[in-house]
DNA sequence: GGGTATCATTAACACCGTTAAGTAAGTGAG
DNA sequence: CTCACTTACTTAACGGTGTTAATGATACCC
C-alpha cells in the first residue's frame, strides 16, 4: 500500500509549501497585506487550492504563528535548563521573550495583539494554542524556582507569572507598534522593565 | 460676511455627524468591521462624501480615537490635581489608564495596538498625536512628584515613565485581546501589576 | 442672469475572502 | 481493458472592501 502513502506524502508536502509561502509573505508584509491570491501566486496554484488544506485565512496564519512560537518554546526551554542563579535565569527568559517578539513582530502581533475571532469558543482556543501555554508555563516554572531558592517572597504563582507576562508583553508590543516613539533607548527600556518587574516582586 | 460662516458651520456639522456615526459603529464592531459604506448608510450620504471631510478611513478613525483619548486626558488631569500622597495619586492614575483602555477597547486597540501606516513619517505622527503625548506627560509628572516627595529614588524620569507605560499597556492590551485567558482575577491582576511596577521603582 | 465655486453623487477600478460547479487524472473493481 | 469513482485542482462567480474620476446640482458673487 505504498501508493496511498506516497499520495499522503505529496499532500503533506504541498501543505508545507503553502505554509512556507504564507510565512514568507506574512513575515515580510504583515497579516493585512497578505492575500490568499498572493500566496497562491507564489506557489503557482489557484487560490482555491489553499482551501483544500486550510479552513480559511485565519487558520493558515494561525499555523504559521504556531510554527514560529515553537521556536520560542525551544529557546526558553534551553534557558530554563541552564544552571545558576534562578533570578538571573528568570530575567534571561523574560528578555529572550521580548527579543523573540521583536524578531518576529508580525507573528507576535497576530497571536497576541489581534482580536480573537468573535464566534470562536474562546476557552477552546486557549487550550488548543499549545505553544502559547507552554511558553507561559516556563514563566511559572521560573518564578517557582526563584521562590524555592528563597530569592522571591512566596506569592500566588499564577498572579506573579501573569504580572510578569503583562510587563514583558507591554514593552514588546509597544516597541513593535511605536517604533518611532522617542524611547530612551530600546535596550535600556527592555532591561529596566525586566529589572523593575523582578524587583517589584522581590519587594 | 455671515454666509461663509454659516457654510463653514454646516460643513463642520456634517463633519461631526460623520465622526459620530463612525464612532458609534466603531465602538460597537471594531475597526475592521466598519466600512465606509456602512458609515455612509448611517448618515444617509453617499460613501464618497466622507472623502470630502477625511483623507481616508485611517484618518477618520484616527480622529475618533483622538476624541476618545481627550476624555482620558481629562480624567487623568483631574486625578493629578488631587492632593495627598503622590504615590497613591500615581497609582490611581495608572489604574485610571487601564480602566479607560478596558472601557474603550476598540479605540485603545486602534491607537496603540495597530501597525502604524508604513509610508507615514512616523516622527510626525507622534508629534501630532497630542492626546497621547499629553497622557504620557501626566505619567512623567506623576513620577516626578513622587521623586520630589522623596517617595521614589531619583532616576531617569523618562525611563521610569516609559517602563510604567509598558507595564500598564501590557496588562491593558492583554486583558483586551485575551479575555478568555484564565486570569487569576481581572481586578487582582490589575492592582498587582500596578503595585509591582511602583514597588519595583521604589526598590 | 450668467459664470463659478462648492458640495455631493454615480459609476467604476482593483482588490479582497470565500464558495459552487466543473474538469482532468489516477485508482480500483469487474 | 473498461467503467465508475475518488482525489486534486481550476474556473467563474458572489458579495464585499477602500478609493478615485467624472458628473451633476445648487447656492453664491458679479
Amino acid at each position: 500500500m505504498g501508493i496511498k502513502e506516497r499520495r499522503a506524502r505529496q499532500k503533506k508536502y504541498l501543505r508545507q509549501e503553502i505554509l512556507d509561502a504564507a510565512s514568507e509573505l506574512f513575515v515580510h508584509d504583515g497579516y493585512e497585506n497578505v492575500s490568499m491570491r498572493r500566496i497562491a501566486d507564489k506557489i503557482e496554484y489557484s487560490p482555491t487550492t489553499i482551501y483544500i488544506y486550510f479552513r480559511d485565512k485565519a487558520e493558515l496564519l494561525e499555523q504559521v504563528c504556531k510554527e514560529t512560537f515553537a521556536r520560542l518554546v525551544e529557546r526558553l526551554s534551553k534557558i530554563m535548563k541552564q544552571p545558576g542563579d534562578p533570578v538571573e535565569r528568570l530575567k534571561r527568559g523574560l528578555i529572550a521573550y521580548i527579543e523573540f517578539g521583536l524578531e518576529n513582530p508580525h507573528q507576535y502581533r497576530t497571536t497576541f495583539m489581534m482580536p480573537l475571532p468573535e464566534g470562536l469558543d474562546e476557552k477552546k482556543h486557549h487550550q488548543e494554542n499549545s505553544p502559547g501555554i507552554e511558553a507561559f508555563s516556563f514563566l511559572i516554572q521560573g518564578v517557582s524556582d526563584c521562590i524555592k531558592a528563597a530569592k522571591l517572597r512566596p506569592t500566588n504563582l499564577e498572579l506573579a507569572a501573569q504580572t510578569l507576562w503583562a510587563g514583558i508583553h507591554g514593552i514588546t508590543s509597544l516597541l513593535i507598534t511605536h517604533r518611532a516613539f522617542p524611547w530612551v533607548g530600546r535596550e535600556k527600556v527592555i532591561h529596566f522593565t525586566v529589572d523593575t518587574l523582578v524587583a517589584g516582586l522581590q519587594a
